[in-house]
DNA sequence: CTGAAAGCGCTAACAT
DNA sequence: ATGTTAGCGCTTTCAG
């Protein structure tokens, strides 16, 4: 009874393991797994045998197994603090995982993903049990925050980590951006000023994010820059129920004083605040020019089509599984991603000032 | 040199393991293996120390071991064969993968997310090495298909799944849906044959979806209860440019025969639609109903507001986690999840049929 | 060129 | 009540 052959016997029919495949070929376990990891000293027609074995057992190495002997769980994780409704509404995320997906599956790799609701510790937890555990290499972090406590916790997790967006203060963390990030709303900003607008408002994402901040500074300095001083500028928190109170606001102020364009910092908002203004009587784009960001496909869909600063979210994500592949010194094949600075796209939710008897709005 | 000693001194500062656990609290292994996973036999002030030491060293299970042992990965897997394009208009997958993590998380399950395009063969093979590998415990499947092929090749695999919505041909596989299903349609054509709508049409997702079928069918057995005969049916493919076009051939019939109403097999259709109908020159809801299905937060943002049917695609997902649990023997504290029935959501897209010399329309 | 054997961290018999 | 130990399936020295 070597406890080999009597277990290989008691399984019949379950799962092959590299045994069985050794056992077929006529070889020693050790011979499969060079084999299989493409390791030389083994003679060409061995290695035949072995793959005709593997071939037959239907057999690949078992995911666990490999992790436990070498400390590579093939996986990435990332973990998502939001509430199922925002997610929804911004397939920002869902964007992000299709292009690390799209990186992480011909390596082998999977993604392990946690929603974690908003509360606070939450968030921490997921990454504690990511690392303690054992169940990625690494984390693919979104949304930089300011003053991220993040980078801290996973530094002392030793969890590697890449960061997709724009570092608060330089911190060490591997990120990736497109260059010219200004571009986008530089463009915004010309394409308005261009249609005569003198009075744009800008309704920016929650204030604890890097880009907030970033896009902000972009706004007011493209502004400055050609001697004019920027209008209102709100802050929001990427929901539509924040957009419309933000619409809501700016509307308030009289004719002279009110916005004659918008920047909103996601397109959800902007789609929101858009029909927020129509309600309150105002026409998009005959008394407001609304401009979104992230171009998602939501901004085609309606009515009048939304002018968007577009960013490609799968390409981000793609360049992100690419950076993690390099932190783990993992050789993949794809060649490095590049990613388009953001540009305009211009739609039907922008148009010239009117400078009649115009604005009757209110409502 | 045991061994044991050597390594633990070799790795001051990394991860602990259950050897430096129990050698801190002067135990042996195998008592802190009892006390992490609740057996008994163990005194209380032992556990006490165990506790104590886990906690000051920060160790938790590695989950690869614990897979590696016991064959339970503690990860449930899910595979979406989806454009990043259509995925990021219909947060279908986002929706349900919330309500799923919701469930997992707190048995401290993971969700292994495979995002894989719609080439033939992608996704057979991502369920293929989620159970060779032996990767997931089991997976949860959605968007049942008419002769579904999945429930064959995981039975195959031995790969425990939960299926999402109505099974093809009442097949054995596990699935959770509300009870109902039917009342949603019905009391979306109830709501339009109250406003006086007479000529009804119906835009029906992908051909080979289940759903699309038990839909299409529901809408001509509720119209045809009270006498009426169905509209015109036509089948898209979820996607807004499918929509635009299925709305194009409606409309470009003549009056007497042109629908006053549309009911759509998602919103992202309903929205993409009702633009396009305006587009043609038809006001919503005055020339032209329009309902949609899932109750997506966008249906809140757009002008007009979108009728709809709403189904609780979180709690669907919460079920099918809790379902899961179910199949793998694991007890989980949350109670059952509570599924309402697809219910109708009425907003502002569906109106009173003009009877007048209206539908001036076409362009 | 090939095979034997030592673990990776953990759990569950099986002792004591 | 507690400890010892044999694997789970794999990779990797180290010997042949």
């Amino acid at each position: 009874m070597t406890g080999r052959t009597g277990r290989t016997d008691r399984r019949r029919s379950a799962k092959p393991t590299i045994a069985d495949v050794a056992a077929l070929a006529g070889v020693s376990v050790s011979a499969v797994s060079k084999v299989m990891n493409g390791r030389d000293g083994i003679s060409a027609p061995t290695r035949q045998r072995v793959l005709e074995a593997a071939a037959k057992l239907r057999w690949s190495p078992s995911a666990t197994a490999v992790a436990l002997r070498g400390a590579r769980t093939r996986a990435v994780g990332m973990v998502a603090a939001r509430s199922p409704d925002v997610l929804a509404t911004d397939p920002h995320f869902t964007l992000l995982i299709s292009g690390i997906e799209r990186e992480l599956a011909p390596a082998d790799y999977g993604l392990l993903l946690h929603i974690v609701g908003e509360e606070p510790g939450a968030e921490e937890r997921a990454y504690r049990r990511l690392a303690e555990e054992r169940r990625v290499d690494g984390v693919i972090l979104t949304e930089s925050r300011i003053g991220d406590a993040r980078f801290e916790l996973l530094r002392h997790l030793r969890l590697p980590a890449v960061l997709v967006g724009t570092p608060w203060q330089d911190d060490p963390i591997p990120a990736v951006q497109a260059g010219g990030q200004d571009a986008g709303v530089r463009a915004a900003v010309d394409h308005l000023l261009g249609f005569g607008h003198r009075r744009i408002a800008y309704v920016s994402g929650p204030q604890d994010r890097v880009h907030t901040v970033f896009r902000r500074q972009v706004f007011e300095t493209a502004l400055a820059e050609r001697g004019l001083r920027p209008g209102r500028t709100l802050s929001s928190d990427f929901t539509a129920q924040g957009a419309v109170a933000a619409m809501g606001e700016l509307l308030a102020a009289d004719a002279a004083e009110r916005p004659t364009a918008v920047l909103f910092a996601n397109d959800t908002m902007a789609v929101a605040g858009m029909n927020a203004a129509r309600r309150l009587g105002f026409d998009v784009p005959r008394d407001l020019s609304v401009v979104g960001y992230d171009n998602l496909p939501l901004g085609e869909l309606v009515y009048p089509r939304l002018t968007t600063i577009a960013q490609d979210l799968v390409q981000l994500g793609r360049a992100a599984a690419a950076a993690m592949f390099g932190l783990l010194n993992i050789p993949h094949a794809q060649a490095p991603p590049t990613i388009h600075p953001p540009h305009l796209v211009p739609r039907e939710s922008t148009g010239p000032v009117l400078t009649g008897p115009a604005l009757t709005g209110a409502g």
